[in-house]
Parts: structure tokens; C-alpha cells; sequence
DNA sequence: TGATGGTGTAAAATATGTTTTACATCATTT
DNA sequence: AAATGATGTAAAACATATTTTACACCATCA
């Protein structure tokens, strides 16, 4: 599953260190996401799409790996 | 983490396990997210949103538990 | 009554997500 | 040149999600 994470994370000035600091998730957490090493949880792309400001729907392209 | 699967899928005639065949999981996975026991992978959140004709974002309920 | 469909539950096994520690590279700053 | 901050990566340990098998209960229908 693809997703926007970098680019709204930069759109707001924020380093994986700091993302990962604001949702109580380790740097390498935030780095493996963006870099599709794997999905995140449900509860923690809510965190991420709270404190990036965008919906879950709009952080994650679900193309058709369904 | 609060769901409204259980109510959208009642509101397509849809059983547990036909719910689940349209996902790809087991009855049981359908079962265990419905009440509770642990929330699914963003995958099925986003198949799950999917056959019920719903967003994620509408799907699941975020309260404060972040 | 016996069969069927829907639901709740449990234990063990497997798969996936997350943390911790650690090291490497690159760019910028002092 | 040394220090700093940001990023990429890896292995081991740990946490959580999912499957499989199995059994139970209840309602409805033949």
C-alpha cells in the first residue's frame, strides 16, 4: 500500500525524528513506512493522518492490492 | 479503537461469513473485529471500508485513545 | 427431531508491525 | 577537521493481527 507520508510530513517542516516523536513511534518506525518496508497500524495511520492533518483515506493511495 | 462494521454491514444484508468472503478473511477475523478484540491490519480497514461502500475515516471511530 | 445458518469463543500456530541498539552515509555548521 | 542533524538499514526481541480447528448456543425450517 502506497503512501504520502513524506510529502506531507516535509509539506510540514517535520523530520522523521520529530513525526515519530508526535505520534509516539520509534524514527525507524516512521523511516520503514515511507519507505514501504511495511504497513503501519490502523490505530497508528490515524495517528499519523491527525498529526499530519489529513484523512486516513487521503494519506494512504489503496491501489488495487485488494 | 471503535468500528461501525457490524452496523453497515446489517445495513447490506450481509452475514459475518459472507463478509468475510468478500474480504478475504476468516469468519473469525470478522468476529473478533466486530467486538472488539484487536483491531485489523490497514489492509483489511481499507477492504473492509471497501465492500461496505464507506470510508476508513468513516469506518472507524477515533476517539482520544491516541 | 434433525438439519442449517448465524453468532460467540478459545488455543495454538503463523504472519506482520514495532522497539531497541547500533552503525553507516551525507550535508551543514563551528 | 570535528560536531550535528537527517536519513537508510539490520538483527533480535517483543507485540499484535490472522488463520485454523473446534465446540457451543440459538433460531428457523424440513
Amino acid at each position: 500500500m502506497q503512501n504520502r507520508i513524506k510529502e506531507f510530513r516535509e509539506k510540514k517542516g517535520l523530520s522523521q525524528g520529530k513525526l515519530a516523536d508526535l505520534c509516539n513511534v520509534s524514527r525507524q518506525t516512521i523511516n520503514a513506512i515511507e519507505n514501504n518496508k511495511y504497513d503501519p497500524s490502523l490505530q497508528l495511520a490515524f495517528k499519523l493522518a491527525k498529526t499530519l492533518g489529513v484523512t486516513v483515506d487521503n494519506l494512504f493511495l489503496n491501489g488495487e492490492e485488494n
